[in-house]
RNA sequence: GCCGAUUUAGUUUAGUGGUAAAACAAGUCACUCGUAAUGAUUAGAUGUAAGUUCGAUUCUUACAUUCGGCACCA
């Protein structure tokens, strides 16, 4: 997909769209009032004031023949360089322009852009005609707080995109087709992956059987190679005191994020968002010795958190999940060796997912936010300064992120852009100093004295069902061997002649432990075979008279036309050998 | 949660202020078939609750769902 942002020319022609876009509303709305209007990866947008008016979707029609004429009449597009003074004059019955220039330094040369009549503030550059704004396409329309803000006023916001040729702009709508086609959620129901319900809760998606073999494959997977890095897997319960998240902090931070307590006998419980406290007191279950350290304490753990009903997305977001959790309890001479352990370990999950789109960032605290993040400058300068040590001496490529720590400590995230919506994060690495010191954590050290530890948190398959979506987006549903469902489909060309020949491989391979289906319906071989190719099935196993007479099978691999001839035990070890080293 | 849109059969979609149309899937029957759809046939739907109306699936309102964004994301 392009990135209208880092080409200078889209860039550019984008950056005169929006104008022309504001021209547009302008002349449809007098009264319309402007805030920004910037280019973005996808194109550009503008955030309009329209006092209690709001656009819809077929006002954007109406907006876009507008633009169309003013772009037709060849408008020069001309600037207007300006003191503060002046520009603070001009645009004086435009508050949000006010608040623009006010904000600019005293000395600066301010510029503005007209055409025709519309004149709007702005750095440039800028196209010299709205002749060469023609192929562009509004895009969607949508509320945005001024300001980012949701204690502030609703701006209406108008997404467009801009090409220099009409071919472009068509093959990039094409592209936005095709995304919604690799949706997780349009697959995820195709492939009965998983289902939502009304009757069962809103967020609350469920895997059904093909899911969950998904599932179960991600879990061993996952919890083998933890098992080699000497993780030890826990089972706690989905559910805790309140207390235990007042200690923690968390309810003070997200109780508004959480499922409401339930009171019953002298007790007041939560179902828990996150397992941290939980795996702290396990640690605290017993006096432990530094040469324990580091102990891992991993989980497979449902959480749920009451998110924002706006906040939902398939099982990319919902309000019941299961992290890949686990929290390393080390001392602070081996939180640099285990670190990287937990970064080796992402990169090397990533491999074998054969993942390459995602970049890491690093999170850290904004100093000025004295509300979100525990106070203790000391420890959390000490936490980032580390992180950035660990990193760079990993030599992985970062950006810095301010204020997106957790309120514990800093972390490093790795994000990935899913087919439709915003950038989420896959996996996660957290440094910690403060819930060790919350709930009283110690080890005995060398020296005999009680030493506080320190606490890597992590996910790397992040939530299952977020890495799930991942993948089916990815994959386009068409999984890899050894997470398929079904892994091979048995046709029977005629099921008078050939169904005991064909039930007789279908026995074999389940014996041998493969996720096979027998297609055993009275359907043409035509039908049975497209089915298996939109259901994704990797192999699909033709059995007719050839395949009787010379006791061989023949396989059909998705994703290709040729159907191969070859003896039973051959493509047995065949997929085995597969479905072993985990081909992807 | 906010702004906007959305909701018709298991699924995908059509349509209407007066009997709701189709495809796929499902059931039945026939066909006995070599690599993306054999034919016939049967059953199946207007999110919920109010309102307007002689009459509402269609218009209005509320609620719910889903979607596009915004905000949020331990």
């Amino acid at each position: 997909m392009i990135n209208i942002k880092e080409n200078e020319k889209l860039n550019t022609l984008n950056h005169s769209c929006a104008h022309l876009l504001a021209h547009a509303v302008k002349n449809l709305y007098p009264n319309a009032k402007f805030w920004v209007g910037p280019v973005i990866e996808e194109g550009f947008y503008y955030d309009i004031d329209l006092d209690d008016e709001s656009i819809s979707e077929e006002t954007l029609e109406k907006i876009s023949k507008e633009m169309k004429k003013i772009a037709k009449n060849d408008r020069l597009i001309k600037r207007i360089e300006l003191s503060k003074e002046e520009a603070l004059e001009l645009f004086k019955d435009d508050p949000y322009k006010i608040d623009l220039i006010e904000n600019m330094p005293e000395d600066e040369i301010i510029s503005a852009y007209k055409q025709d009549d519309f004149i709007d503030l702005c750095r440039g550059p800028h196209v010299n005609s709205t002749k060469l704004l023609k192929n562009f396409k509004l895009l969607k329309v949508s509320g945005a707080y001024y300001k980012g803000d949701s204690n502030n006023k609703v701006l209406q916001r108008i997404y467009g995109i801009c090409f220099d040729n009409p071919e472009d702009l068509e093959e990039h709508l094409k592209e936005l087709e095709e995304a919604k086609e690799r949706d997780h959620r349009k697959i995820g129901k195709d492939l009965e992956i998983y289902m939502t319900d009304d009757l069962v809760g809103r967020g609350l998606p469920m895997f059904l059987p093909n899911g969950y073999i998904i599932w179960q494959e991600l879990e061993n997977y996952i919890k083998e190679k933890e098992r080699k890095l000497d993780y030890n897997h826990v089972k706690t319960p989905c559910l805790g005191n309140v207390e235990l998240y007042k200690t923690s902090g968390h309810w003070d931070h997200y109780k508004d994020d959480m499922f409401p307590s339930m009171k019953l006998d002298n007790e007041e419980f939560v179902l828990r968002p996150m397992n941290c406290p939980h795996h702290m007191m396990i640690f605290k279950n017993k006096l432990h010795s530094y040469k324990e350290l580091p102990i891992k304490i991993g989980e497979i753990a449902p959480d749920f958190r009451y998110e924002a009903s706006g906040a939902l997305k398939g099982i990319e977001r919902a309000r019941h999940f299961c992290q890949n959790d686990a929290h390393l309890f080390v001392t602070l001479d081996q939180i640099k060796d285990q670190f990287k352990e937990v970064v080796d370990l992402i990169l090397e999950v990533y491999k074998d997912f054969n993942i390459t789109n995602y970049h890491f960032e690093l999170s850290l605290r904004d100093p000025e936010d004295k509300v979100k993040y525990y106070q203790d400058d000391k420890m959390w300068d000490e936490a980032e300064n580390m992180l950035r040590k660990v990193l760079n001496g990993i030599g992985i490529e970062y950006t810095e992120k301010i204020g997106e720590a957790a309120f514990y400590g800093p972390k490093l995230d790795v994000q990935i852009r899913p087919a439709v919506g915003n950038e989420v994060t896959l996996s996660t690495c957290q440094l910690d100093f403060c819930l060790p010191q919350k709930f009283d954590l110690t080890y005995i050290d060398k020296d005999g004295e009680k030493k506080t530890p320190v606490v890597i948190h992590r996910a790397i398959l992040g939530s299952l069902d977020r890495f799930i979506a991942y993948l089916l987006e990815e994959t386009k549903g068409a999984l890899p061997l050894w997470l398929s469902p079904v892994q091979v489909n048995v046709i029977p060309v005629n099921n008078k002649y050939h169904l005991d020949y064909a039930k007789e491989i279908y026995e074999l391979l389940r014996e041998k432990n493969i996720r096979v289906n027998l297609d055993a319906r009275d359907e043409k071989l035509g039908y049975k075979m497209r089915e298996s190719v939109t259901h994704k099935n990797p192999y699909a196993l033709i059995i007719g008279q050839n395949e009787v007479d010379t006791n061989t099978i023949s396989y059909r691999k998705y994703g290709t036309d040729e159907t191969v001839n070859i003896d039973k035990n051959e493509f047995i070890d065949l997929i085995k050998k597969q479905i072993e080293t985990k081909e992807f």
